[in-house]
RNA sequence: GCCCGAGUGGCGGAAUGGCAGACGCGACGGACUCAAAAUCCGUUGUCCGCAAGGGCGUGUGGGUUCGACUCCCACCUCGGGCACCA
């Protein structure tokens, strides 16, 4: 597609039409004028940016993107969909008389842009500042609001410094159980000196120094473990589970990941389970959302239960359960193959079946081994457990579909009520009890094709002193159990997650090295604020050690380890001058985007990561929820895709509360409203190779597509690289404007739906500018040409009707529909021969959030020297909204069969009258007599025979 | 399997208990033009009918209601998330 715009000088088009080609002139212009002029800077309350405007006094909106990852190839369409309704919502926000801080900052380290730099052979540090200007450029060419002055990326230096300093508070902190919030590691150890907190590891009084920092190390919010984490060899480092794909790969990549045990940096984002589950409740975020949290934490309530040994072994075997009320039902136990109890439980009979068993898992993927269709298998130890309730001797198996990394890695298998047990034991022929009586089945479990589950009345559920036989729901049942338990020490009730601590280190080289340093006998020291930045080494050699994919036992190379220089450091960090050695993992990309919206409010703070002041002005909590909730605080609105879901957000959440808890915010939550924004979707074209072909140069000839004369398939997928059908904003800029293009993406179709682009339907809005244009200005001459005659009622009615329900749209979000009332207040304007002067204003400023350049050019030419900017939005005069009479549709039997015009104040009688009298309505009846007449005052009429 | 969404003209979509299809694309007809593009005006859910007019119509089947795209129940299809989670 030619990146030209259409007229060309030799055309008979008017000189003053409004084109792509005038469009991008008057779009030029107004960027230069905005930024000579600073119109979209924000002042602050305090601060090096406060000012005296008296603006940072008016009510404040905090609007803000999911700030990108500036990749190699630029923007398409699809990226500032997103950011162009918050760009209209903020200038809406800003003519209805609010403080509007919107700006726009970029998420630069991480994996792709490590990638990009290896595959370029050009430094990451030179690459991302390259793409950031692209980005940059781009987001200017569209109008886009920003406040630049408050623009960061994650790889400044200024940035990452607090970054640095975030972690090194969560290194300092740990977590209370009792109070249930994060702490300084100062009051652990006044609570230790004062013996109002046990020491896990031993007496704190005796112990020695070293003793205590390990002591310390374990309560630390963030801490280095040696755990399973997810290995993989393709990319070269450890990833997050949330960084894992249910089927086992990185989702970056796509690369095998394994499970391995090895030494990184853990955060105890577990510890914030609970919050971060009730606190969804004071955000104002679809349910959907809220539910994959709420999955993705998995919180379930039941029981831990201790089985003793029958085989005189001391141990006890503990189970969590959620149906502890099932427990009579017990009747064999499941271990997983890597439990720590299975040596010690084998019989000598059974141990080469066991021992082949375990060598046989262990070779399975953990992919593999959750694949809930797979038949089970496993087997017998040789041992029996006692079941606490029954009395019973059970016997004790090891099987690979119980897991060692959730709750003990070891079940109570009740196969009456739960379908993997059912499965297992009728396939090793194992005693199935019922306990509870269904209402369509025998207590002959032989004749039961599947598990029972449900609410059913107990039975052989009675031990002498806990009797479940009158009880009638589960709830009861779960809760008698578990006081039983407790009382005769044989469990008690207990809740469980899905989620683990966050794996937060990486083997990677472009991202925030640690502020740590490890003593010679390897204990972690945090670097005092005053060292901070530690700043990432220059190296061409910043590539990790990759490795074959399917290399399990492969070990990652950091790229920071091949820097002795930098590794090795003498420091004095209370102890005299001593030699270090630093830390050579780099933090998650996620890193540096759980806290960035903190620093737009206060981007040059040299003290502070942000001021309190700053911080409370425009996220501190603001009275009620609509709900009679409190307000959380948080930004008024956040803007982003779905694919965050458990990720950036759930992280970024878990370190806002910490800084709460530590007193450096006022707000409970980092963003109170979320909004996920759909996908631009677009035609992509496979070859009959299968292979993605340059979406462009696709010709539809009657309704098949080609490509270089050859047939080619049609698919509808997400615009991007991958797939080859990206559509550049640029290219769209050049043709039609930058308002053209903001206004198609946005009366597509609702913000949040994903819809196909259409290159071909873009004309459309062009169009409504054109007329919009034409209707002010003569195209020949480019001066005003606006209607000397007052506007008649009709136009002044449809005005302040559009007026209301321009507000009403934008209010919520819809600017599709806000749109389509424009244009239709347009064509009525067009119908009239152009605007008339007395409502010119009016109409420009109703366009201005949303075609924000086209309005700013009307806006000078009908006299005004200010931006519009800062005018206030218009607001529809009620006695406009009114009319003196009103058109009744008329139903028979719900079928509407006239139409009656009466006064606006008539009474039902009169309405009724009225439609009874019409001849079409009397001809309908046929002579019959209603049986009933419904009037809905301004509404309609129905006539029921 | 479980948890969310969504199904409306040729297409994107609008209407959330009260006139289904706003607005836009496309298509068709007309104006302007030597012609084309651009622009402007008009028509456009579908079927029957020359017309007036009428029948049908929001994934399917049932229900509530004077009235259902909208609410309830069951099902079908598509999209997303989770998944041997005890």
């Amino acid at each position: 597609m030619e990146a030209t715009a259409r007229p060309d000088p030799d055309s008979d088009t008017p000189a003053h039409r409004y084109s792509g080609v005038l469009a991008q002139e008057i779009e030029a212009r107004w960027h230069d004028r905005w930024d000579t002029e600073g119109t979209f800077n924000t002042p602050n309350p305090v601060g090096p940016l406060a000012d005296a405007s008296g603006f940072a006094t008016r009510p404040k909106k905090f609007i803000l993107d999911m700030f990108p990852y500036p990749s190699g190839e630029g923007l398409h369409v699809g990226h500032p969909l997103g950011f162009i309704g918050t760009d209209m919502y903020a200038r809406y926000m800003r003519m209805t008389g609010h403080n509007v801080l919107y700006t726009m900052g970029f998420d630069a380290f991480g994996l792709p842009a490590e990638q990009f730099a290896v595959q370029s052979g050009q430094h990451p540090a030179l690459t991302t500042a390259k793409n950031v200007e692209t980005y940059r450029r781009q987001l200017r060419r569209l109008g886009l609001s920003h406040d630049r002055r408050r623009s960061i990326a994650t790889t400044d230096p200024g940035y990452y410094r607090w970054t640095q300093w975030i972690f090194l508070q969560v290194f300092n902190s740990w977590f209370d159980p009792e109070r249930k919030v994060a702490r300084r590691i100062d009051e652990l150890i006044a609570e230790f000196d004062a013996g109002t907190r046990v020491a896990t590891t031993g007496d704190w009084k005796t112990m020695s120094a070293s003793e205590r920092r390990q002591e310390l190390d374990k309560w630390r919010l963030a801490y280095v473990s040696d755990a399973p984490v997810n290995w993989c060899p393709g990319l070269g480092t450890v990833v997050a589970n949330e960084e894992v794909t249910a089927d086992g790969r990185s989702d970056r990549g796509n690369f095998p990941v394994f499970k391995r045990n090895m030494r990184q940096w853990m955060m105890r984002i577990t510890t914030f389970a609970d919050r971060l589950i009730d606190d969804l409740d004071l955000l104002e975020w679809s349910d959907a959302i809220k539910a994959m949290q709420r999955n993705w934490i998995g919180r379930s309530e039941g029981a831990t239960v201790h089985f003793a040994i029958a085989e005189n072994i001391s141990e006890r075997i503990t189970v969590f359960t959620t149906r502890p009320d099932t427990l009579f039902g017990a009747t064999f136990m499941v271990l997983a193959p890597e439990h720590p109890l299975v040596d010690q439980l084998t019989t000598p009979a059974q141990a080469d079946a066991v021992a082949a068993y375990r060598r046989e898992a262990e070779a399975k993927k953990d992919f593999d081994r959750q694949d809930a269709g797979r038949e089970k298998t496993g087997v017998f130890t040789g041992s029996h457990a006692v079941n606490p309730l029954s009395g019973e001797q059970i016997p004790v198996w090891i099987a690979d579909y119980v897991l060692m990394g959730y709750g003990t890695g070891a079940i109570m298998a009740v196969p009456c009520g739960d379908q993997r047990d059912f499965e297992f034991a009728r396939k090793y022929k194992l005693p199935i009890t019922a306990i509870q009586q269904p209402p369509d089945r025998s207590l002959d479990t032989a004749t039961w094709p599947d598990a029972f589950v449900g609410d059913a009345p107990y039975v052989n559920s009675d031990n002498g002193s806990l009797n479940l036989g009158a009880v009638t729901n589960i709830n009861e049942g779960v809760r008698l159990t578990n006081e039983w338990l407790a009382k005769n020490g044989h469990g008690e009730a207990t809740i469980t997650y899905k989620l683990r601590d966050w794996l937060f280190s990486r083997q990677r080289y472009w991202g925030e090295p640690f502020p740590i340093v490890y003593d010679a006998d390897g204990n972690p020291h945090s670097l005092p604020d005053s060292v901070l930045p530690v700043a990432l080494p220059d190296t061409d050699q910043f590539s990790p050690r990759l490795f074959d994919p399917d290399d399990a036992m492969s070990n990652p190379e950091s790229p920071l380890d091949r820097l002795p220089e930098w590794v090795n450091v003498t420091l004095d960090l209370g102890d005299g001058m001593q030699p270090y050695r630093r830390d050579t993992n780099v933090m998650p990309q996620w890193a540096g985007s759980c806290w960035y919206e903190l620093r737009y409010i206060d981007p040059t703070n040299e003290n502070d990561f942000v001021d309190p002041a700053n911080e409370a002005y425009w996220m501190g909590p603001q009275g009620k929820n609509a709900d009679g909730t409190q307000h959380p605080g948080g930004v008024d609105l956040y803007v982003g895709g779905v694919e965050h879901a458990v990720l950036h957000l759930l992280y970024a959440r878990f370190w806002h509360k910490v800084l709460f808890d530590l007193g450096y915010v006022s707000s409970l939550e980092p963003y109170h409203r979320l909004f996920n924004q759909g996908y631009i979707l677009a035609a992509a074209y496979q070859d009959d190779r299968g292979m993605y072909v340059d979406a462009l140069g696709v010709e539809d000839r009657g309704g098949t597509q080609y490509y270089d004369g050859k047939p080619v398939k049609r698919e509808y997928g997400k615009m991007g690289k991958s797939l080859k059908n990206a559509v550049a904003p640029d290219d769209m800029c050049a043709q039609y404007g930058a308002d053209t293009l903001r206004l198609y993406l946005m009366s597509m179709g609702p913000l949040d739906a994903s819809r196909p682009w259409e290159s071909k339907d873009v004309v459309g809005v062009h169009r409504f500018l054109q007329r919009l244009w034409r209707n002010i200005v003569d195209e020949d001459s480019g001066e005003l040409r606006l209607l000397a005659a007052p506007a008649d009622d009709e136009t002044l009615r449809v005005v302040h009707r559009t007026i209301a329900s321009v507000r009403e749209e934008l209010d919520h979000l819809r600017f599709n529909t806000a749109i389509a009332k424009l244009i239709e207040c347009n064509n009525h304007l067009t119908k009239l021969g152009g605007c008339p002067a007395d409502v010119a204003d009016i109409v420009v400023k109703l366009v201005a959030p949303l075609a924000p350049h086209v309005a700013e050019e009307l806006w000078a030419k009908l006299g005004h020297s200010d931006s519009i900017t800062y005018e206030s939005f218009p607001v529809a005069d009620p006695a406009m909204l009114v009319t003196d009479t009103i058109e009744y549709p008329v139903q028979v039997n719900g079928k509407v069969r006239a139409r009656i015009t009466v006064a606006s104040d008539a009474d039902s009688t009169t309405v009724q009258a009225a439609a009874m009298a019409d001849e079409k309505v009397q001809a309908s009846l046929a002579g019959a007599t209603p049986s009933k007449v419904i009037v809905i005052p301004g509404r309609m009429v129905n006539i029921v025979l």
